[in-house]
DNA sequence: CCAAAAGTGTTAGGCTTACACCCATGC
DNA sequence: GCATGGGTGTAAGCCTAACACTTTTGG
């Protein structure tokens, strides 16, 4: 009988990463985009990407090119959706599975980030991407708006002391919309998920702005007794 | 410069389709099965799958493989996950695209079932699987879920004339519970997107049940207005 | 006339939304 | 003392969930 594997075709297998980060300064979501390096496309806005090895599984490979870019590892990932048509990458056939990652932009290095000519845009003014990246990019963010309504991955973006302003701006700035700071913070309160901290956050008023941390533990007690997490509000 | 494409691995890339189809006479959700029919695993239980060719899309793939199975083309299909690991497949490291897709299983040929062994089995008696396919089951059955609750797809699982109790004991099918007659009748019609016909259905009532059918095109006008299906009801 | 399935409304409570003023402090 | 941003409560309405009886008709 023929043996189907070897008679198959083989194909270029990718991961793409569209890595989130947040400015609690500016106030705005952000991507880290990188300038690609080799041809075709070279020195064009490209996602940070790499070709899935042999010896390495799909998010090993996501997990990889995380590592490589911002020398983190154990970020929060999760894979979004895989690319496969024919003519999708003008250098060949290549079949990309898309991740996308949320970073603490305060982790990270940005001598690493030099070195790798990454740069941080904001996602409201992406520039111009190679292939079919702002697809990509669009799709990654839908979900990451759909996700940080029902799971609390918000706090992977933020400081581990953040104010309830901050996080109220952060998902204003992923939602891509205002939300009524009362309701917010009743919600998230009543939630009982965050711990208020003595100490406050005066650079940007007089009066000061409690600090708040996030208690996982908490989180994963409430999960098994069948709470579930929810920040979708007006 | 070295040319990343032409030096990077290859690798097989698969598809696999977790195929639902529902019988309004046993009001269970089924899944269609085959028998493997080569090595390793040859005569096991499996999803029907294929390799991705070098000259087809990923998605082109799936359709294809659905197409050689049942003779249908133009069904519901969604891609659902990619695994990835480096030993999920015992006959070699296959990298796997899962797609799930809804059927009418009235539309289908038995002839053409017959032919590729396949069979259907109910979705709460499912046999052992082969390779991670009892996982890719489960994940394709969680996103129908959440699909059917927002999106009227449901309709692609049962024949075009339907009645109420048919729809809904449809979606107790999916969802694994009971649902109740009035709060569920209540809103399906508040949507407006069914039209009842004067026709009855009589064979399993003397009473008889109106049969009413689905508009797709009152329901694209809606989403247009920014309307949103639900049919999250208890 | 009776068994079997279809069909139908109402109410209470919870959740969401909308909305405006006082507080604390540095300058 | 005033400008700036932080912090707080309530009421209306909508939506969800719970719940039981009547209708129709073939046999």
């Amino acid at each position: 009988m023929t043996d189907h594997y070897s008679v198959s075709d083989k194909h270029l297998v990718a991961v793409d990463c569209v890595i989130f980060g947040y400015d609690i300064y500016d106030k705005e979501l952000k991507l880290l985009l990188i300038k690609r390096k080799f041809e075709p496309e070279f020195g064009k806005w490209s996602l940070p990407g790499g070709f899935v090895k042999k010896d390495e599984s799909v998010s090993g490979a996501a997990c990889r090119v995380l590592y490589q870019l911002t020398g983190l590892a154990e970020l929060y990932m999760e894979q979004s959706y895989t690319y496969g048509d024919i003519n999708r990458d003008t250098g060949g056939r290549v079949i990309t599975i898309t991740h996308f990652a949320l970073i603490n932009a305060y982790q990270l290095d940005p001598v690493m980030i030099e070195a790798s000519s990454a740069h941080w845009r904001s996602i409201s003014r992406i520039p111009k991407l190679i292939f079919d990246h702002e697809k990509i990019v669009k799709k990654a963010h839908r979900q990451l708006i759909e996700r940080i309504k029902v799971k609390p991955v918000g706090f992977e973006l933020l400081p581990e002391k953040f104010t309830l302003v901050q996080l109220q701006q952060l998902y204003e700035a992923i939602y891509l919309r205002t939300i009524d700071k009362r309701n917010f913070r009743k919600k998230i309160i009543s939630m009982n998920l965050l711990e208020k901290l003595d100490e406050k956050e005066k650079e940007t008023s007089k009066k000061g702005a409690f600090y708040y941390k996030f208690i996982p533990a908490r989180y994963d007690d409430f999960r098994r007794k069948g709470f579930y997490f929810n920040l979708d509000v007006q």
